[in-house]
DNA sequence: CGATCGCTTGATTCCGATCAACAGGAGTGG
DNA sequence: CCACTCCTGTTGATCGGAATCAAGCGATCG
């Protein structure tokens, strides 16, 4: 049944994307009862540079395990201003949706690799195994935390607070130490921030010359002074 | 069982704050399974004006349901700056917490009745009735959606589009056909969309005099011509 | 009836946006 | 190899929208 229901799912995809399909990669080491579920009941499929991976108001017809590369899920106003909610990594789990259509656009930042599984199918386990059901409310809770912060960030911060705020985040999630390789480019960080990418940039140059960073690449952030970022963090 | 339950947490409330517990007002009708587990499970409090419901950071022990009245809830910064999340009107469920403590303040904006029910009363419930779970991941998941529409507003929109879109969202959730009464202050409304009360009420009143709106007093607010309002919100 | 609090309005400031120019790399083709 | 373009990022100059500073108004309440 769940073979069945799997071999279904890389059938929809390898229809719509026949290139695309390939075994899943080593497995991230996400221990939770959700993404057990995606990765048993999913297929890989990689995602290019900017290549959309579901757009807004679409049916929500899978969920999604990035397992290489970065995603970012993103709202649009008419006249094309942007806001990204979140930048998905590997491991983080997107596209739940408890309506039947998705409430904004996914983009690949990267070239990147995730794990499609059929929602109907994901909910299914979840009718049937309660911790299946309980991570699917933990990932959606998880992710109104960090949206509140956000929130916070947007509505009261100045841009210094904010591009600190982004420092450090990306720090915990992606940082080698304290060097920090960005997938994403100053446009990105700027709609996340709610910035423009001038500002990132002079901000960052900033705190270069202030010796609170380094950067040997635009895309790759050293961070020399973490005490003044976490007091510009408040 | 569950009526010992119902009597533990009144008793728990009521030792905490004897004079507030009262029998619950009539029931709202919110069909959901949720909502029901609340009322049964709960017992009904009132709250003055700007009293705390609970604080940010504090153990999550109970959960809660507006029946009377308005409820902010919202993050600080060490300095004071004060980002409003939700206004939570009658009918809301508000406090679920995956995580063990509250990620935000809860207090009253006017006198309110709340009903208020164990936590672990209601995880219990949902542990054994995947209806209850699963409006419990519904209601999270509604606030995610509303956080991302907040998000896009603090990030991109100018001062005109935030109040035009508090005002259609305002007028969806308590307007008796296009009269609305607030029952939050122009500072609540600014430290929800990001603004100051000077811009929130220079806004307000070139909406007036660009007869967008009327404002009779400055709780209530008529909205006559709502188109300009709806391509302000984009 | 005065005091207080919330709201409005005006004057000025300032932070970040906008407009503009340029620099550095990556990729391409001769 | 270089010349070229394209793309991304940086930096500078100026502008503008909302914040801040300040004053006055009006409703509510003791």
């Amino acid at each position: 049944m769940q073979a069945l229901r799997q071999i279904e799912v890389s059938n929809a995809i390898r229809a719509a994307r026949p290139d695309a399909v390939k075994a899943p990669a080593a497995a991230n080491s996400g221990r939770s009862a959700l993404a057990d579920a995606v990765r048993l009941m999913g297929a890989a499929i990689t995602y290019g540079r900017n290549e959309e991976v579901y757009g807004e108001d679409e049916p929500a017809e899978f969920v999604y395990m990035v397992t290489r590369g970065a995603i970012r899920t993103y709202k649009l106003l008419a006249d094309g201003r942007r806001q990204i909610a979140a930048f998905r990594l590997s491991g983080d789990i997107f596209g739940l949706e408890v309506g039947d259509s998705h409430v904004f656009t996914a983009e690949a930042i990267a070239d990147s690799e995730v794990i499609v599984a059929k929602r109907s199918a994901i909910m299914a386990i979840a009718a049937r195994d309660g911790a299946v059901a309980r991570d699917m409310w933990a990932a959606t809770a998880r992710d109104l935390v960090r949206a509140h912060d956000l929130m916070l960030l947007l509505g009261r911060k100045s841009a210094q607070e904010r591009v600190a705020t982004f420092l450090l985040e990306m720090a915990d999630r992606v940082a080698d130490g304290t060097m920090i390789d960005l997938p994403m480019s100053r446009h990105d960080i700027a709609d996340y921030l709610g910035l423009t990418i001038e500002t990132v940039s002079r901000t960052l140059s900033q705190m270069e010359h202030a010796a609170t960073i380094a950067l040997p690449t635009c895309r790759r952030i050293e961070l020399r002074n973490r005490s003044v970022l976490s007091r510009l963090n408040s």
